[in-house]
DNA sequence: GCATTAACCACAG
DNA sequence: CTGTGGTTAATGC
């Protein structure tokens, strides 16, 4: 993709409408913007890290790293920021992103990011609403992988990637089983199994890697009953 | 006890 | 990377 001067960036963020034209300008020359091929990484775990990352266009992971195995921490739509708390608060990445679909990215000095967030509280603003309505989301995600069941759990899952990623009923998944199984805390061999059985019991209708729900009310009585 | 759920392992497309 | 079958451990009735 094209580099647009952040200017007349047709994707701009909600904070960076709020930013002075000089502001703007700043930050035009204070960012570099990168082009992701579907399972390139975009930052990685324990890499240190000295930039905002705006997600321009496209979906990614944030995955982490643990003793085992990868846990997914959050699946993140364009347009969006990413790795505001991992640069704010650690040098250090705490956790990896990849591209799940081709991606774009601009990169943003976290100085200058900073010097927003200090001179112009409408910026500050809209980032701190990012972040609570993030923080928000992880805790109901939170309670929800404790309380339900797996095939719960990978029911809301499919319903989530309908409604939030891409508010249609069918739809290619741009997830791995093992992937999925990360997302949710699950294992591999059980995602599979159910995902399987939601397609014989029609809920679903599974061909390749695309996946039309069938059967929204039942899909939602599992996800809801777990 | 017995049934259910789901993880882990192994093996095969 | 997926799907299947067997095994096993935990939990609930």
């Amino acid at each position: 993709m094209e580099k647009s001067p952040c200017t007349t960036c047709h994707f701009i963020s909600k904070a960076a409408r709020v930013l002075t034209d000089v502001e703007l300008e700043t930050l035009e020359s204070k960012c570099a913007q990168v082009s992701y091929r579907k399972g390139e990484v975009i930052f990685k775990q324990d890499a240190l890290s000295t930039n905002i990352i705006y997600i321009k266009t496209g979906l990614i992971k944030l995955h982490m790293a643990s003793k085992n195995r990868d846990q997914i921490i959050k699946i993140v739509k364009a347009p969006a920021y990413t790795g505001i708390p991992t640069t704010f608060a650690e040098n250090i990445n705490q956790y990896s992103a990849t591209a799940l679909q081709d991606t774009v990215a601009c990169f943003i000095d976290v100085n200058a990011f900073k010097t927003f967030i200090n001179n112009n509280g409408d910026f500050a603003f809209e980032i701190i609403i990012n972040l609570c309505q993030d923080s928000l989301e992880n805790y109901k995600r939170c309670v929800n992988r404790n309380q339900k069941k797996t095939p719960g759990r990978v029911a809301e899952t499919l319903l989530f990637f309908a409604e939030k990623i891409f508010d249609r009923e069918e739809f290619e998944f741009p997830l791995s089983r093992n992937d999925l199984a990360d997302l949710i805390c699950s294992s591999r061999e059980s995602v599979s199994r159910i995902i399987n059985d939601f397609n014989t019991d029609g809920l679903i209708s599974l061909e390749g890697k695309n996946i039309a729900i069938k059967n929204r009310k039942l899909l939602e009585q599992v996800a809801k009953n777990g």
